[in-house]
DNA sequence: TTGTAGGCGTTATCAG
DNA sequence: CTGATAACGCCTACAA
């Protein structure tokens, strides 16, 4: 109904001239283009992206997939994104994969069909994953958002999974701590949680300490004290646990202190992400914080860059220790009373 | 390149009978769809969305816009939308508009651009938005979320805010509360807030005690304790704070055991949205919950059946008060020291 | 400054 | 069962 044709047939031009209106006013006789803009109000006209689509065989749409929207992490890299993409005038599709690679595979093939400019995408690990392997034979150009480089196949964004655990671990030993656990998502295999057990790893044989294996809660937002009982309790259980997020920590915190711990008092808990929330609980959530708004922007940028066909080399995000009240000195020691020396 | 035309092609068919392979198989001789499947593998063939769409007059994409990601109500409600979208064969183009007039016209005006076959908005007050009013005019279906039906011209999906914050009010009446405060974010004049003051107001009333006017915070997930200090202290102070969502409780717990107070020794405290989070943390979060979930099913069901063409008539979502560890009796009154009777 | 015309990729209709 | 053709709405050489 309201197209260019009939905006042309009103305004007694042309099709080519009611375009022009639109795409360069300035071409136009004023007369004309006041009268074609005139006719395109009158019909309640508003250019069709979709042809616009079709004909420049470009969308301006990026396609976007994170694992889940449960997790402020992605939801607030998300938001950044849609920012960042906004301004520089493209849209977001945005999906859930659960992790899932049936679904990883169905989002990404529906998101090619759609023709999106770019992909952003959050994988399990990458290293593994069929999507990814088919995305190579694409030319749709492809970022990856938190999953480290890898195959160095697709250019990637995050922060260096592997120091920034490390030096969470360094900061709890630098706080007295020797009997240090860590605990993750129910998906060990992850690219991620491997980097960052690993960084905790190293930083404990550094300091001749002994690393632990990482302890698989059955969810990513929710601990089961149970599970840990055996290694919190006793004269030799950890003194302070590093979780790969915040959302684990948070729940672990909530456990212990239900179950009448205190925290950092009992046991010093840390984080992964630093959502914002963190800073306002109580504890506050120490934490290693991911410059979430940050990856947005550059993401997008990234993803913007390999659009163009240039190369970018994104570097890996600086990520902050911030310091809450959740971790703190190791308990002190047991010590049978001494005489005294009175 | 690798378009239906080439694949025709290839296979020695023409184009419609090439687009048969895909549409209608059925109605081909097996050989020829056999023909025409080889030769699109071989090319890489992908059926092109944006040609479809520009085809069938039909996008089956929904425009969703809510006001941030940063409130977990919103992502884990989107997250909820996307897979009931998805399920249907729809994509969604996510938005965030900072609940900011002038994003808010952008992001409608791009979205109709683009043709989405429905739109989902979240806006701050759908009593005076400007760019419902101009959607009115459109012939867009468009759905409210979270907003009341308000004008009644637009369906809408979310829990009725009156009742909800009322049914809080008198949970905490009941446990022996009298003096309770409400405390919202920086947008008083919102539809959900003025809702839900008035909720509170009516139950204050009902039992007899005094309402006070909703206490405004700077930002929407942050508490200001300092705007709070003159209605806490004293012998006449609050027992109990009600806030318009949980981020705002969390950060109001965090506060408050930062400052040597306890919850809920000191102040009860009750959330509004019943996030995941809030079950575990310490204390537990009071709170009242919106079924985000089958929110985010709901409105995409009910969009769908506007676009059919169909009248759906949503009723108002069921809420839910989850009694957290937040929100307890009331400190006993101070009571001067009597002559004991011994 | 404005008009003409072809094509982006697909599908529905109508013949054959 | 298969082929030819037009149309979806737009843009942009190329002409005039």
């Amino acid at each position: 109904m309201a197209n260019l044709i009939n905006v042309a047939k009103l305004a007694g031009v042309s099709r080519a001239t009611a375009a022009r209106a639109f795409s360069s006013p300035e071409s136009l006789r004023p007369e004309t283009h006041r009268r074609v803009v005139e006719a395109a109000r009158a019909l309640g006209f508003r250019p069709n992206k979709v042809a616009q689509q079709l004909r420049a065989q470009a969308t301006l749409m990026l396609g976007v997939m994170v694992p889940s929207l449960d997790n402020p992490v992605f939801a607030e890299q998300l938001q950044a994104m849609e920012e960042a993409a906004r301004a520089a005038g493209y849209s977001l599709i945005v999906t859930t994969s659960s992790y899932e690679p049936s679904r990883e595979e169905a989002i990404v093939e529906e998101m090619l069909r759609q023709r999106v400019d770019g992909l952003a995408l959050t994988v399990a690990d990458a290293d593994h994953s069929a999507v990814l392997a088919k995305l190579r034979r694409e030319n749709t150009p492809c970022l990856l958002v938190h999953n480290p480089p890898a195959t160095s196949y697709f250019s990637s964004v995050g922060v260096d999974n592997h120091t920034a655990m490390a030096d969470a671990t360094r900061h709890l030993i630098a706080l007295g701590h020797r009997r240090i656990g860590m605990i993750g998502g129910p998906l060990l295999q992850s690219d991620r949680a491997r980097l960052r057990h690993e960084g905790y790893r190293e930083a404990m044989v550094a300091a001749g300490l002994t690393s632990l294996p990482l302890i698989e809660m059955p969810r990513h937002t929710q601990v089961a004290l149970s599970q840990l009982e055996p290694v919190l309790g006793g004269a030799d259980g950890l003194t302070a646990v590093l979780c790969t997020n915040d959302l684990l920590a948070i729940s672990l915190i909530g456990e212990l202190r239900r179950s009448g711990r205190s925290v950092p008092g009992d046991l010093s808990v840390m984080g992964f992400d630093g959502i914002e929330l963190g800073r306002h609980l109580y504890p506050s959530l120490s934490t290693v914080v991911q410059p979430r708004a940050e990856f947005g922007r550059v993401a997008v940028e990234t993803l913007l860059a390999l659009i163009r066909g240039e190369d970018p080399q994104p570097r890996p995000l600086p990520h902050v220790l911030r310091e809450g009240e959740s971790a703190g000195s190791p308990p002190a020691p047991y010590q049978a009373p001494e005489p005294s020396v009175s």
